[in-house]
DNA sequence: CGAGGCCTTGACCGCGGTCAATGCCCGTGG
DNA sequence: CCACGGGCATTGACCGCGGTCAAGGCCTCG
């Protein structure tokens, strides 16, 4: 099972085979069912995320207590809840399973100790920051000069997946508008 | 003119004195005035600002040709159109001087040369693209989540500064608002 | 001086949110 | 196995926030 995910890290950072035997025993399985919470708000994420098989998506919640849909990570990706695993602090933001899904995932703890012992590890983490920073610069780009129909539009052309993973109403909260405004999309 | 650099550099990583002895030479001196572009849309990002006085802003143009301000560096930060500088790809972003404005950068070259050079600058990158993506992400849940009114109170409320430095036309478009609606706020 | 940019104010409009009703699908238990 | 209940999707009616367009005044700088 875990050779996907080594695929993933040789292809993020040039890991040697003693780097990866140091590495790929801090991944432990976990296999969660559909619409479980693997992080509350107001809890302190402890864990880094790799998908091998379903779909997390991490969100917010507004001041209706409404879920706002932020990242959705489907099969083959990595990620977490970052601000509050970064910091340690509580989150602001939830992770919940979309469909059943088969999860490796690392500690913080065994995360920032290799970050310290293995230098390849640190590169893959910065790696991992700057594409994290650019996905997140892009969404802010497409908030602030899209409206939501070309959101929408654009999620069909280059992400046509989430279309078929998420529900209308997840989809509605990742594209910024509620889950009517969607179906009137939609169908117009 | 370096002290306060160092300062902040210390501050963010553990440099001894040999690291600061390689490092702070790469920095050089750059004097703008008011307005100046110091990265257009479509060059490729190759430095990495500190500002010692005075106030950048990186944004980039809408489908309209219209400014929308996403940063704002205000004296003493540290940061650049950094998705390109990243990747070294054409920038969607600009970078243009608020103010008259005293400014110390590295080229990409030293700052990648670096990076390999000494850990506790590949450290320091990565407190940077830690903060930089928190940054990013908290901005991303307020435009999600909060009414204009209430992220011009936000600004107003943790912010203050941007509202002596940027003109009113700047500050709305890093509210993601038209001037007209942001007079309106101010008045109402 | 004059010209151009910025700020303000007014009138109008449309995108998208809100509220409500209805139908549908699906899981759950009697 | 079917009846029931609850969540999701759709549709309609209405509304308000914020954008658009236009006009007028003011300041800055050439």
């Amino acid at each position: 099972m875990k050779d996907r995910l080594e695929k993933l890290l040789r292809h993020v950072s040039a890991f040697d085979d003693a780097d990866l035997e140091k590495i790929l025993p801090c991944f432990k399985p976990k296999s969660v069912r559909k619409h479980t919470l693997l992080l509350q708000t107001g809890e302190v994420c402890k864990a880094f995320y790799y998908v091998h098989t379903g779909c997390l998506r991490t969100g917010f919640l507004d001041r209706n207590a409404e879920e706002k849909t932020r990242l959705v990570m489907t099969d083959s990706t990595i990620g977490t809840a970052l601000t509050s695993f970064i910091s340690q602090q509580p989150s602001f933001e939830f992770i919940s399973a979309v469909e059943d899904s088969e999860l490796l995932y690392i500690s913080y703890a065994d995360f920032y100790q290799l970050n310290k012992a293995c230098l390849n590890w640190t590169y893959f983490y910065q790696r991992m920051l700057e594409m994290a920073y650019s996905y997140q610069n892009r969404r802010i780009e497409q908030f602030v000069t899209l409206t939501a129909k070309k959101r929408y539009e654009m999620v069909m052309r280059e992400n046509p997946l989430l279309l078929q993973k998420l529900s209308n109403k997840e989809l509605a909260s990742y594209l910024g508008i509620r889950e009517e405004t969607l179906s009137r999309l939609k169908s117009g």
